[in-house]
DNA sequence: CGGTCTGTTACCATTATATGAAATATAAAA
DNA sequence: TTTTATATTTCATATAATGGTAACAGACCG
């Protein structure tokens, strides 16, 4: 249970987060008018909240058109949050393991909202640095690090909202076909996903628990549909497991 | 004039923002007591602060000791904000070529109050990617896209403290010493770090410019000492010069 | 030029919202 | 057990945020 409580007593500075949040790869800079519509505050209030957001740098504002981006100073928290992760420094060694191993590309993501987040990714075929897609968020019911997350977590399904978006003509959309996936994932312990986020994508993934047994992520490895058969993703997932047991401090 | 307006009526969303910036990379997890003390706010009102940033993942809270750590919204912002950079995709080639004709590593600083950020780096030996830099801040006093920085933007010095932190034996703290430096940094054009941030450490700045000539970061090349000649550091400051120019949006 | 978009600033009444002292709860240490 | 040291919840108060209206400043356009 991770986001746990509704707070109450914060509402101004709920209001400026979520309007950081309205910043999206799809939409990276908007202008006032947009912003307010949106996020449905007032013109007067939105403006003084990224009044203040761009006086800590939390936003940049071209001078130009007045339009608003997400700035330097989020640059740097960012940045400082990933390396200052702990979960993300003990999985590397193992991410590496799986990427040579599989010789496919192994990621470690987290849950944010309804989508998944990549902490950190190995590809098989580079050199170490972070891939091309940490930071990147994709949609749980469609990704198998997805699936695993609520399959595993109290509750799971709740964070995702009544429509499962349709990404490829395999993407699960039905409720109750997601709830007859996650009975099966819940059994063999890792879900898989197989073109239902991209076509030609497949994956399979396993929790990651801490020393409590709280569903922290997820482990997956991934690639090209073609090179991971039935069977194939049926070995990956046991090598997942094996792996995120590792990753579990012991009691 | 970068950081204008000091912001009026939005107080909460502003402490919200100040105590995620508590959190540095040599202390990358605080517990309330000490973010109470750092912040001097009120017990309670940091706790509910603190409560909404969790809510919204921008902090972690150790279900272990109850510490928080900045968390994966924050990582997912910070990438994003990284991408949707313009100045840093448009900055890229110029680095390459910086750094291959240099073999030295190139960098595109931006300020965040009284330090530069690395928004990209690019090392000479390796391949493409994020450096492991990129992301980390340095004190403005110490560095040459520091110092060129507040050489030209207006008003730049107010940015410091009153302390100058000394680094090495070489690092200026003294106010006087530093106006000086400045006024030489005016006349040539780009600034000089040499052994002052690091022992060995030396670099070479200019600013960038955008559409209006407000500056806006800094292009530098470094790398060590031994290599970095008095003359070198002048021819590569022409070349910084040349590139910077052709990085700003003409007329 | 006047018209129509923007975004920015100002003023202000209202009350919801944030505040902080104190009380309570939880956990670790003695 | 009691004693520390935390963290969390409660609650009365007034501060601080809100969202109206409105005037102003640019930019763009015909």
């Amino acid at each position: 249970m991770p986001d746990k409580t509704i707070p109450q007593g914060a509402q101004a500075a709920l209001r400026a987060i979520r309007l950081l949040k309205l910043f999206t790869a799809e939409q990276p800079e908007l202008r006032l008018g947009e912003i307010c519509s949106r996020s449905g505050l007032n013109k007067t209030t939105t403006h003084r909240l990224l009044q203040a957001l761009c006086s800590e740098s939390m936003l940049d504002k071209s001078s130009q058109d007045g339009s608003y981006r997400l700035g330097p100073t989020l640059m740097a928290l960012g940045v400082q949050a990933l390396s200052s992760n702990d979960l993300r420094v003990r999985a590397r060694p193992l991410l590496k393991r799986l990427a040579e191993e599989s010789g496919e590309t192994a990621t470690l993501e987290v849950p944010i909202d309804d989508t998944m987040l990549i902490l950190d990714e190995v590809t098989s075929s580079h050199f170490v640095g972070a891939g091309g897609n940490v930071g990147t968020r994709w949609p749980m019911h469609a990704t198998s690090t997805g699936k695993v997350f609520i399959a595993f977590e109290n509750n799971g399904v709740d964070r995702l909202g009544l429509q499962l978006a349709s990404l490829t003509s395999n993407t699960i959309t039905e409720r109750h076909q997601l709830e007859e996936a996650l009975s099966g994932i819940r059994e063999r312990g890792f879900a898989e996903t197989v073109d239902e986020l991209e076509d030609g994508f497949s994956g399979v993934a396993t929790v990651v628990r801490g020393g409590m047994g709280q569903v922290l992520g997820a482990l997956s490895v991934c690639g090209p549909t073609q090179r991971l058969s039935g069977p194939r993703r049926a070995s990956l997932g046991a090598s997942l497991c094996a792996a995120a047991a590792r990753l579990q401090p012991h009691f």
